[in-house]
DNA sequence: TCAAAAAGTAAGTAAGTACTCACTTATCTT
DNA sequence: AAGATAAGTGAGTACTTACTTACTTTTTGA
């Protein structure tokens, strides 16, 4: 096991030390799952006492609490539809479906630490699994949803039912960020580009909705 | 938390015994990892006490990767190919990967604590993700690998990377399976039957990869 | 400058943890 | 019926866990 000390073992302001602990935290957590991580892990990896920890949060339950609260509603993970409004105004297909799949990639692939936590999270059964769809995912599968429908009706879509085609499109993706992440590190099985795999996807689940002339 | 105990507290032929307590640890495992699942608690659930439990098997590790081995090892789960290859002859492209993905939906379906436990040990880092992967995961990469490759030298499907093209495809069914087990449970995002998803995500990605005339 | 507030901790505690040992009880064989 | 064998356990051990208390050290602001 790697021991992993973050510098700075001068004494900090309170809010500063708190976010050193819960950067700490969140990496182990990611790491280790909730019940593997212990607070003297944790305290050690911070490089202060257990005392000090317990005075930042009042239990191994709060700081899990609000890391994910704190992942959760930051900004750090973005929105992958945020670069990709125009493109829906303009009706640009292959632009709305690449350039989604190219950020969320880009996404996991920056931040496994959140991707892991999540999956933790998920197993879990924590509240933040909740969340985190009801707030995130939900409104992905509403506006990709939205767009195809609008699609559908112009004629340009055969007649599937959009949530289908959005999960399908988002399987492809994440799963193919969870083989990087979880199960295939190495990339023994498939190596390629976030901008290639995405073309790939994009490409593939355009021409499996498009009516053919 | 909710006690199991499966009935039978009278005395048991050694290899019943050892069975019954791995159904037991695989159950309490692939709900809450391996740290977080105590030995008593497999006891407690498997009505014997933990020095039966430590008889039976070395320790916790051991106990751990013999149900693994076990799992992995075992035809409990299903080859999704094996109902496949007749298709694969004929060239009967929608029959191949329908029935490919609903083989496997409904294997996710019915065993879903070995999908968590899979999920587990993945997160874990345990050495069963490369066993499973290697031995099942990429024989079905290599195998309709190949079928795809003879499919487009046939002229069939257009010119894209097999490899991606078989992650594209296991990404939908895998992922919808996830989200069913794992992130929306109660399927409010998208409910629909195993064949209906089967169905829609075949048609999706053969028409994805198929020439146009 | 100096007291109050804030940062930090050594040294605990009580409840778990994986695991062991010496022992009892049931079953099987002859 | 009786000894051998196998199934099973009560009561521990040594250690770890989350969390607390009473205390010290540093910083701050009037």
């Amino acid at each position: 096991m790697i021991k992993f000390h973050e510098q700075a073992n001068s004494r900090m302001a309170g809010d500063e030390r708190r976010q050193q602990i819960i950067r700490v935290a969140m990496k182990l957590f990611s790491e280790h799952g909730f019940s593997g991580t212990t607070t003297r892990q944790i305290a050690v990896a911070s490089g202060v006492s257990e005392a000090t920890v317990f005075k930042y949060f009042a239990n191994k339950e709060e700081l899990y609490a609000d890391i994910l609260d704190h992942k959760a509603c930051s900004h750090d993970f973005q929105d992958p539809l945020s670069l990709v409004g125009e493109y829906m105004e303009k009706g640009d297909d292959y632009q709305v479906f690449y350039n989604m799949a190219l950020n969320a990639l880009r996404n996991h692939e920056e931040d496994t630490a959140f991707m892991r936590l999540l999956m933790h999270a998920a197993l879990e059964g924590h509240e933040l699994t909740r969340m985190f769809f009801e707030s995130f995912v939900s409104s992905i599968y509403e506006r990709i949803g939205n767009y195809i429908r609008r699609r559908q009706k112009e004629g340009a879509f055969r007649d599937v039912d959009p949530k289908v085609v959005v999960r399908s499109f988002i399987g492809m993706f994440v799963h193919h960020s969870l083989n990087n992440i979880l199960w295939d590190k190495e990339q023994k099985l498939l190596k390629i580009s976030n901008e290639k795999a995405a073309e790939s996807f994009a490409t593939i689940l355009l021409d499996g909705i498009r009516k053919k002339d």
